[in-house]
DNA sequence: CGCCGCATTGACGTTCGTCAAGTCTAGTGG
DNA sequence: CCACTAGACTTGACGAACGTCAATGCGGCG
């Protein structure tokens, strides 16, 4: 890992300079919190998912350092060369590319235990920007690790190959709402699918507060913050959701569920 | 691999019924051509990218056997058990999702040295169709035997996370295109991006046979099969590309390239 | 030779983007 | 503690891009 100490943006210095603590690598000795995905709470969803308690052992070699990433900090950026994966222990990413004449494109919102940096392995370099929209904290896996145990714990590379393959498949399902969705679909699908994967987090599955602006959302979902905005006072005019800035409370998750796939009639 | 005839829906099964020859699978033995990744023409695009001859030796025994997959027969359908990846030999695919209402998305189009099938890692059944659009040949590389040779050949390993990791990036490209980019913009990036992957192929760099409909191309860009013909005329009337029907021969790549990446006036 | 699927083109409508004005809220500093 | 401010959000009016519907043309296959 040599010296990992993260290049800054302009944009991240004046953050970083407003804030009170620097971004810090906690390294895993006796005197930091143990670092141990077997003892994880996370274990259910991240990693570890399905391991007995030997093949959890191994893994436990996995995760080298901590690292906390504070708000509108990047915890990569495009052009950064790859070396590990990282599992969110704590807090809410964004992950988007930029083209060359600055336009850019949010393909993915992540939470805890969910694992980013699946980009960088093909050319070694990533090639999108991870940035962190609210205080977080994720367990560093060089990938030269990660390839290592893969080998002789079957188990984690079959947990690999599923975390790369459940990847690719949704994006299949934001190229289907990005292609051939209208804007009320995709809102509705978009807080559906937040609402589900907060629940698995042992979250409530009617409220919620989006971590993310109007306009985020729009770069999500391929449309502009003010029809993100038009839609949310829709849904609410509609009743099917409350919505109050950024706190958003669903009142009718079926009704939801049928903007998407309206119910044929017979 | 069991008996794995292909199941078939009603509209193949009308294709098949009048095509000569049914889906057949060739076995590997001494009678079928000789099927080693060592000695295929593809072996620079395709799986044994980048691996010496001991580890080409061990890829060898990746292929169980091939299948010749007739235009309009799928490969594998959704719902589908996985089994195995796919590297397809000669020919062109589609993959596309379907959304209970009907709707479909075309996901992606394959050519010769690429590889299909990884969407049915996650949760061991196929996610997607994936659909001939030209009489093709596939090699069937089981997925378990992907994986205990992963475990000994580490340049395989990382080859094939390599391959994940590509498809996740394609698809980000994907969505950039489908979130921000309007229909020029979409039809320009699509041709390069095919002409490009041609040329790596042997191909000429200014002519290609598209293998897909308007709407299939409509479908993969977001945008209705009348829109994709007014865009390719749009391109011919202003002498960047010449359309005859699928024939397609571009003059002027670089403008091609300023409608997606409109160059700095100053 | 005729049919059928695919492609092209035109006229018109809808959805969403653009521009602009105004409101709300959290965070800052007095 | 409160006023101020910047950034985020909402809402309206208007227009452009693209979808829809429909008529017509073309080319490959039986």
């Amino acid at each position: 890992m040599s010296d990992s100490a993260p290049i800054l943006t302009a944009a991240e210095a004046a953050i970083l300079a407003k804030s009170q603590t620097a971004v810090k690598i906690v390294p895993m000795n006796k005197e930091s919190i143990k670092v141990a995905c077997s003892s994880c709470n996370l274990r259910e969803l991240c990693m570890p998912v399905g391991l007995n308690t030997e093949e959890l052992a191994r893994v436990d070699e996995l995760v080298a350092t901590r690292r906390t990433v504070k708000r509108g900090i990047s915890l990569f950026h495009t052009g950064e060369k790859f070396t590990s994966l990282y599992a969110i222990r704590s807090g809410f990413f964004k992950t988007c590319v930029t083209t060359e004449d600055g336009r850019d494109q949010v393909t993915g919102f992540q939470m805890a235990g969910e694992i980013i940096g699946l980009d960088g392995i093909v050319n070694d370099h990533h090639t999108c920007d991870a940035i962190a929209l609210e205080d977080a904290e994720v367990c560093i896996m060089p990938f030269d690790r990660i390839e290592e145990i893969s080998r002789e714990v079957n188990a984690l590379q079959h947990h690999v190959h599923k975390i790369m393959s459940r990847e690719i498949v949704r994006e299949h399902g934001v190229m289907l709402l990005l292609g051939s969705m209208r804007a009320e679909e995709r809102l509705a699908a978009f807080l559906l699918n937040l609402v589900q994967r907060l629940q698995a987090r042992g979250f409530s599955k009617s409220e919620l507060i989006l971590r993310m602006t109007r306009e985020e959302i729009g770069s999500y979902l391929g449309m502009k913050l003010e029809t993100v905005s038009r839609t949310f006072s829709k849904f609410s005019e509609d009743g099917m959701v409350e919505v109050k800035q950024r706190h958003i409370q669903i009142r009718d998750a079926d009704a939801l569920r049928r903007i998407i796939n309206p119910q044929p009639c017979h």
